[in-house]
DNA sequence: ATATTTGTTGCGCTCAGCGCAACGTTATTT
DNA sequence: AAATAACGTTGCGCTGAGCGCAACAAATAT
């Protein structure tokens, strides 16, 4: 066990007083106090720190010892002290976000920039996976934060915010599908097409789509990585159903392009923003969730 | 103020074991304990340390800071430990000597050699001086032992063993003194003559004699350094006069011999082995003293 | 829905730890 | 040499910090 800190202190203000009198009065106590804590250093560790002598005290060998210890020690606590302070303010600290594959580029683009500016010394933790693997990382406390498409409701997840979006037809722009201004469901049930595998929200969505709809899509491609379907897409290989912000940077860049599917909320799809139910978060974690809260109103 | 040991110990068991009741009972506490130590760490703090869950309890960010800081102290703790250990087997260990100009050869060849052999690890700080220096060092506590010829009686001293030492000329082997097996105080006084300056126990001595035998040396050297005494003789420029054991090393060396001076108990003086009235000393020096006492008897 | 396990809190109680006072020892002063 | 002063230590009560016991709210597993 560590030595009690109250011994320690009446040991190194003797020291440092020279007198155990001038040491209680320092520290407000008696000296008998002081004399009683310094014996009971001594005997936790079986060895005299202090002579007691003629004119005051004066260390051991091995009360220099212990007071290089105490000073070490000491320096480490406000090491600790000021990191630990730093935390709180935010100077640093990591916030661990789950992210379903589409949110990647506009999480990137609308929240981590301007975040990460107004909080230079905060570290991230991003988990990029499937909606089950985002449920499932925020369930198991593996990140504070998740943001999936098309969750299921599940209480020991609390919802932050959500917004609906409805699955538009993304194509290459210039390319052999990109003709019209939206596109009919015959059509596009004639058109090859990638998606993403099932587990992942968007995927479940056109699966669900397919039965209530009758809508059956010509599948070509189904991968569960949303770059390798953005560049099934670009190279006019073919079309894909996503959500429309999942493809904003490129529909900027003017590579890609999008067809609104003429049936009124085609393929409607919930994105959540949730934390795990009951769990208190860090202050940094907190501020970043009312960025990303925002960030996904200004989506809808 | 530095944290509780009782409380950083049930912060890092309870991390260690999983959940606070695991924690309980591995340290024979009650849960309640464990969660109000761990309660008041944090707010001593001021930072949430774990995360109360689920499924038992897990650091937060700030709480593996602590951890951190926890093991470095730990380690540092062990450390402290085995110096301490190590200090008390005398595996290590500082002993300070304060000696009378003439000791240093017998100190080193008598004493040092054999105790540094059996003790590897300790090491020595010599303070070599007139008698009055090598008392001051002890009362004054920078010397934890004296060793000085002629030293007055003081209440604050402790005085350990003490041999008598008649005074014998000192004169070079071949040398142009080096006449007879004795010499007479006639012969004596009319040879020149080097003295250790007042303040050393032999200078002391000679003074004494001058004034009860009548005796009148013809001084030619008066000086603090025996080296320079030694130097003196050894060129043939005089002789000096010393207790024989302060030049046993040049005796077997060849280079000085001895004659007796023909009055019985010629400059009879005391060398004393002490330390401080009152002093606890360490066991090193202890065992250290021993040594001395016994070498010391040897000389007479 | 029930039962189990988690951490937390309220309530007494006990003993570690404090102040007070007296003591032995040592250095300084008269 | 005696008296004084200052040092650290010890004995003795007392008080409050800290513990166990039991009941509790929340969450998970069955």
């Amino acid at each position: 066990m560590q030595p009690d800190p109250k011994h320690i202190l009446s040991f190194k203000t003797a020291l440092s007083a020279g007198t155990i009198r001038a040491a209680a009065d320092q520290l407000g106590l008696e000296p008998s106090t002081v004399s009683r804590n310094i014996t009971a250093l001594e005997k936790q560790l079986a060895t005299a720190l202090i002579e007691r002598g003629r004119k005051g005290v004066m260390p051991t060998e091995a009360g220099e010892l212990l007071m290089g210890y105490v000073h070490r020690q000491s320096g480490e606590m406000e090491a600790l002290r000021s990191q630990l302070d730093a935390l709180a303010n935010m100077e640093r600290g990591t916030v661990s976000v789950a992210l379903g594959e589409g949110f990647l580029g506009d999480f990137s683009q609308s929240v981590l920039r301007p975040f990460s500016q107004d909080h230079p010394g905060v570290t991230y933790a991003l988990d990029v996976g499937a909606t089950d693997h985002v449920r499932d990382a925020v369930i198991e406390d593996k990140a504070h934060v998740g943001l999936a498409f098309n969750v299921a409701p599940d209480p020991r997840l609390k919802i932050i915010a959500q917004t609906e979006h409805p699955l538009v037809m993304i194509c290459a722009r210039g390319g052999r599908f990109d003709t019209g201004k939206t596109v009919d469901i015959q059509d596009l049930s004639r058109l090859p097409c990638g998606f993403l595998s099932k587990g992942y929200g968007v995927g479940a969505v056109i699966a669900a789509m397919e039965a209530s709809h009758g809508f059956r899509a010509r599948g070509v491609l189904e991968t569960g990585s949303i770059a390798a379907l953005k560049a099934f897409v670009k190279n006019d290989l073919g079309v894909t159903l996503l959500p429309e912000f999942v493809v904003a940077e490129d529909m900027q860049a003017g590579t890609l392009c999008t067809k609104h599917v003429s049936i009124r909320d085609f393929g409607l799809g919930t994105a959540t923003l949730f934390v795990r139910q009951g769990r208190r978060l860090p202050l940094a974690t907190q501020k970043l969730l009312v960025f990303m809260s925002r960030s996904l109103a200004a989506l809808a």
